[in-house]
DNA sequence: GAGTGGTCTAGACCACAGA
DNA sequence: CTGTGGTCTAGACCACTCG
């Protein structure tokens, strides 16, 4: 048997990092699928196990996908991340572009995965139902029952109209029942300027907003929704939208895989 | 043999779930040695690659990290996660109370600290070199030579003086040499104010921030000086500092251990 | 010298997918 | 049907640490 003595790093490692490079080289375009594990463990002269913790390491970086019960890992279509700047894709200028609905759809999104050759596509679901714990806490209402209205949106890129698309995000929207039940809140598409130009509409115009950004493990249920491997972290960004009474009117829960954002904020300085 | 059929979810996600659920009832304190692999692997009557992959689960999420070469993983000491309100840390109220840097000891991160019992350590080593090409890229100098002065911190958690704490953030700051060499920015003590005071003292008063948050692996280096495993990635955040006239004085690169942090922005909209 | 964690292999079983 | 990926086990070696 050949021994691999203190090669300084592992052979699993070595391996994800050639992996890597065939990726960036071109060798496994995006979109693509690779090699089984078993041709890639010939190829490599090692066995399987090591391939596929290979595989789970540029799986977390979200290089890679393993689809279940899929031959191949596939490689992830979007090289770039994409930028999300928190305090400009709310502001005037950006929502005037907005699609859909109060998170831009053609807006700052679409701009930023237009620049990056993709169009941006969009799955709504409106119901009434009950936010999580935590969110139904900070909005004042109970957490079980039919307490808010419920927006729920899966975002996704794609290369035309014909490609189905790479989910990039889920988005969830809880407008409290007092505000939204029996209004234009309740019907998928709200509009020129979006939701948030309809609150205002109804007297409650936004006059800040409070993002808190966690990254944890994806539930079993985000990670198909998302198409990534549950190996992959994710943000969750908890967008809390408040009137100039602080009157909390909105909250916005997205999930977004780790490896296919960057997040930015810029904000100016008090004046002393 | 005996054989685990479907149980639904494999065994060693059971076994992580057990040891997740045993963490939170206080069966293996904060800061204390879980047993090594193989009594665990007797334990729940399995395979010890199998108890491995559990903990290395846990690690990801950083509820545990396994030092190389000591025998059983460690209970992170920090069971709550620390709020880092970026808005409000480099506003005026919250420099006043600044240590001796420009990121607070003593301020907004001390602040949160303190909430969870622990005290605030930092070890900051100045020197002069030369910044990662991105940072010299945005700062506009060379990224070899010496170009910049940077100060290089180290911050920790720690539950008394005696403690030595855990590590919660490396932050690194790069000032252009042209603002900085010669100048008290180049002593490890700034002040009272930190470096922020000091760079408006010096002309460069700060009128803006932009920060950029990303989420990857960390290096070898990275995860040995943060004490985490190096499957539980972390926060990237670049901190840019900007004057009234658009010059960039000073770009901080903070790395931390996603598990431990949380992240808050907090701004006001145009009011259309 | 024993024990330990990290790594790797060989081999096995299963559910499932595609030919 | 075969092939595949996910899972699990048994067993091995190594570098290292602790008595």
């Amino acid at each position: 048997m050949v021994w691999r003595m203190n090669e300084e790093r592992p052979s699993f490692r070595a391996v994800a990092e050639r992996l890597r490079e065939a990726i960036k080289a071109g060798q496994y375009p995006p979109g693509s699928t690779m090699p089984t594990d078993t041709k890639l463990a010939e190829l490599f002269q090692c066995n399987r196990t090591t391939i596929a913790k290979a595989l789970s390491e540029l799986a977390a970086e979200g290089l890679v996908t393993k689809p279940p019960r899929q031959q191949g890992a596939l490689v992830n279509p979007i090289r770039e991340k994409i930028v999300r700047d928190g305090t400009s894709r709310y502001q005037r200028g950006q929502r005037e572009e907005v699609g859909v609905d109060g998170v831009p759809a053609r807006g700052a999104a679409g701009a930023e995965l237009a620049r990056l050759g993709f169009i941006s596509k969009s799955e709504t679901a409106v119901y009434r139902g009950a936010p999580p714990p935590h969110v139904a806490e900070l909005l004042g209402v109970e957490s079980t029952g039919e307490t808010v209205v419920v927006r729920a949106r899966r975002m996704l890129a794609a290369t035309g109209p014909s490609d189905p698309g790479t989910p990039t995000q889920l988005a969830d929207t809880y407008i409290p029942g007092e505000l939204a039940f029996g209004t234009v809140l309740e019907q998928e598409n709200t509009g020129s300027g979006g939701m948030i130009s309809r609150l205002a509409d109804l007297g409650y115009a936004q006059s800040s907003i409070t993002e808190e950004i966690d990254v944890r493990s994806p539930t079993a249920e985000e990670a198909a929704a998302l198409g990534i491997s549950p190996e992959q972290s994710v943000f969750e960004i908890l967008h809390i939208a408040s009137t100039a009474s602080g009157q909390i009117v909105e909250i916005t829960r997205h999930v977004m895989p780790r490896g296919l954002w960057k997040l930015r904020y810029s904000w100016p300085l008090d004046q002393a």
